[in-house]
DNA sequence: TCTGGGGTCCTAGGACCC
DNA sequence: TCTGGGGTCCTAGGACCC
């Protein structure tokens, strides 16, 4: 029914940059030019560790893909450019990038290095001068930076975020209030936001296999399977998201590394200089961001992939090194005995965090 | 095929206080 | 002597995002 809601409409932008690291790197290389490049761990001739953080199109092109093993990558095309990744230069551009679009709406949301959100309700009058503002933000990006983007344009974030991604690279993609549930219907379930691959799983388990088959599936069946979870999916399936555009990023609620070792390891000595190489850095960035934490987190993964998270929260707010250092030690010791099973990671986090601004740390 | 590193949010049980 | 319900914090795990 049209007319039937007294809330003006909204317009929302989201801007996503098109494999925006190897894009980097194809600038930054000109004779990269027309191969396939892979931004990501070492692949150690087809030996390494980590994963593809992005690749370009031509490499695309060969089956691969970001999150797939760089193993895997390896042996799908050796021949491609492999990267590291320069992240402070991707950190820079970002920057530039968002200085730009934060130009076209005083609603402006951050996602990420490489995307966001724009809420442009005051700054255009329809959906054909959302079009023509689009269009402008792409020109200027091309322009500035020589680098593309697809947009999608819809009445809330999360439609916007699946428009976005609907046409890819370059791609812009409006999606109207009317025609909302008519493009998401079609869609696979696991291109739904915050549905990924566990619960895409259990929603086709139940026959769910679209986003328009979880639109119109019994909302009680959905609660008690997934509890409240179960009742935004419907919602989002529908294309019901409130969500404001935040202006700003929100404050940050941890801040933590974690290494994976070149090899599984149980050597208690090097596990531990690698613990302490860990509170190093985030000690730098707690004193760097002048906060004070509360709560120490670590994670160990053992060679077989299983997974444990141990915290503890301090009697006192504190951002001193050796108080991060001995709880981390206490936590792992009290859950890790060297001739046990090896260890593949480890991770510290802190949490609980608070700002002291001017206030000086020591 | 063999799975990174940075985060956020949710759940669920238990402790503890009023 | 036996009993309640709400609220908050802590801990561990899991799913998801980029």
């Amino acid at each position: 029914m049209k007319g039937s809601c007294s809330e003006k409409q909204r317009i929302v932008l989201h801007v996503d940059m098109d494999h925006f690291f190897s894009a980097v790197e194809e600038r930054e290389h000109p004779e990269f030019k027309g191969k396939p490049v892979v931004v990501g761990a070492d692949p150690q001739k087809g030996g390494g560790r980590g994963v593809v953080k992005t690749c370009n199109y031509e490499a695309r092109e060969f089956g691969i893909h970001s999150g797939m093993p760089i193993s895997s990558a390896w042996r799908l095309c050796p021949k491609a450019v492999y990267v590291r990744g320069n992240y402070r230069l991707y950190k820079e551009v970002s920057n530039r990038i968002m200085t730009i679009l934060g130009k076209y709406s005083g609603k402006f949301q951050r996602w990420g290095l490489d995307e966001a959100f724009l809420d442009v309700s005051s700054d255009v009058q329809n959906l054909e001068e959302a079009v023509e503002l689009a269009a402008r933000i792409k020109h200027e990006l091309l322009w500035n930076e020589r680098l593309t983007c697809s947009i999608g344009i819809a009445p809330n974030k999360l439609v916007a975020k699946i428009a976005s991604d609907y046409k890819k690279p370059d791609g812009l993609t409006v999606v109207s209030e009317d025609s909302v549930e008519r493009f998401l219907a079609p869609l696979p379930v696991q291109r739904m936001l915050w549905i990924g691959e566990k619960t895409g799983r259990k929603l086709n388990a139940m026959g769910i296999k679209t986003i328009g088959d979880l639109a119109s599936f019994d909302v009680q069946v959905l609660i008690q399977r997934f509890g409240v979870m179960g009742l935004r999916y419907h919602k989002y399936a529908r294309g019901i998201h409130k969500a404001e555009v935040g202006r700003t990023g929100g404050t940050r609620k941890s801040l933590g590394h974690e290494s994976t070792f070149s090899t599984d390891t149980d050597d208690c000595e090097f596990i531990f200089q690698r613990l302490n190489d860990l509170c190093q850095g985030i000690h730098e960035r707690v004193v760097r961001h002048k906060l004070l934490f509360k709560t120490v987190t670590v994670k160990i993964r053992f060679q077989n992939f299983e997974t444990h998270t141990y915290g503890k929260t301090l009697p006192l707010l504190t951002s001193r090194l050796q108080d991060l250092q001995k709880a981390t030690q206490k936590l792992v010791q009290d859950h890790f005995a060297e001739g046990n099973k090896k260890l593949r990671l480890v991770g510290v986090r802190v949490s609980n965090l608070k700002f002291v601004g001017e206030q000086e740390t020591l």
